[in-house]
DNA sequence: TACTTTTGTAAGTGAGTGTTCACTTTAATA
DNA sequence: TATTAAAGTGAACACTCACTTACAAAAGTA
């Protein structure tokens, strides 16, 4: 038996997570599967959480320094508005599909609802996500290249829109999929809301 | 002990999943809490029904019945394309909100994909709702209302978008939502997509 | 009334769940 | 080299799951 850290472990643990939930489904995701994917005993699992919950909201905390802090550089840069509302919408789709099973989680697990913890934190992300774009849509109104009269809630939710629907359609297609593609198509329905 | 037809049974069943889901989560849905629900035995359940699988099938083909068919009736209403879209999304959106636990049950199933006879209902549905929109889209577009460079699919999805997020954010939310200011704020962007 | 069918119940099945336990192995340090 | 703390084990815990069985009682039918 190899000997490892708690911190290579509980890394090893959340990857295998993610690698059961985008391959088999979420109601696969038992600790015995998870044990048994990172090739250690059920025990030893509970050496390096505390709880399964505890695993998920690792996660989902994962989720949160890696996208949130990576969007929040794009919403901060000096990018002119529109090529940041693209920049950011684009690593927003990418993200989501290169981790599928995060955002499986996040969505099925937003859905059970039972958890308050969990729900909290998904809700941090959402919001967290809105204000940045909110931020970037009220810059661009402020420097003249977008309609004032815009709504930005609306606009906001129209956009949270975007992953939303992606995400079901990319589970329920399970298809290959351009996201370039997407991403410019999107992008060009979005300019004409924004356009004074 | 009652004793009543199989059909009004059936009929009893699928309405204590919707309520279930939506008052305790879908995590709770037992055939033990179902049939506590209904106020009956568990083998009473399978009596009336082969499977728990069954049962939500079921419920998603009432769901078909009464939500998919009346959106029909308003596409292929005699309404100018405009009031059609608008008239189509409350309703949508209306259906979204009085039925929480079926959008919960739609979406979440979606997500656990382990099922292909659920999820090739659920991609019926979602299919049909997108196909609907195409034809008032394009209906307007032929008419000379909307801007016959649209691009139809990315509109659909945007649009599609809109249920989506609402239902993350009534989840999460949980709290009380004015669903008419919501439809036309959202027309008033989506209008802003489609005109010339 | 007698017989069959339908609807109901209570008790039970085995498999699966997350979690804990006493115990063993490993590796670094005193 | 001996000690100690971290890391791993696998069986067992109490519990829930969807589903089945054996049998009773009501309803329908003759």
């Amino acid at each position: 038996m190899i000997r490892l850290s708690t911190k290579t472990r509980q890394a090893q643990i959340k990857e295998a997570v993610l690698e059961i939930i985008s391959s088999e489904g979420l109601s696969k995701l038992s600790t015995k599967n998870l044990a048994a994917k990172v090739g250690v005993s059920e025990g030893a699992i509970y050496r390096h959480f505390k709880s399964k919950k505890n695993i998920l909201l690792s996660v989902i905390e994962d989720v949160y320094r890696n996208l949130v802090v990576n969007q929040k550089a794009i919403s901060e840069s000096d990018m002119i508005p529109p090529i940041k509302l693209f920049t950011f919408l684009c690593k927003q789709i990418k993200y989501l599909i290169n981790n599928k099973g995060v955002t499986i989680l996040l969505l099925s697990q937003a859905n059970n609802a039972n958890d308050s913890d969990l729900k909290n934190k998904l809700l941090e992300i959402l919001i967290a996500q809105k204000e940045m774009i909110i931020q970037i849509v009220e810059e661009g109104i402020n420097k003249g290249v977008w309609d004032k009269n815009l709504d930005c809630d609306a606009f906001v939710t129209l956009y949270m829109g975007i992953p939303a629907i992606l995400n079901i359609e990319l589970v329920l297609n399970k298809g290959t999929f351009n996201h370039e593609n997407f991403c410019n198509k999107m992008f060009v329905l979005l300019e004409r809301i924004l356009k004074m």
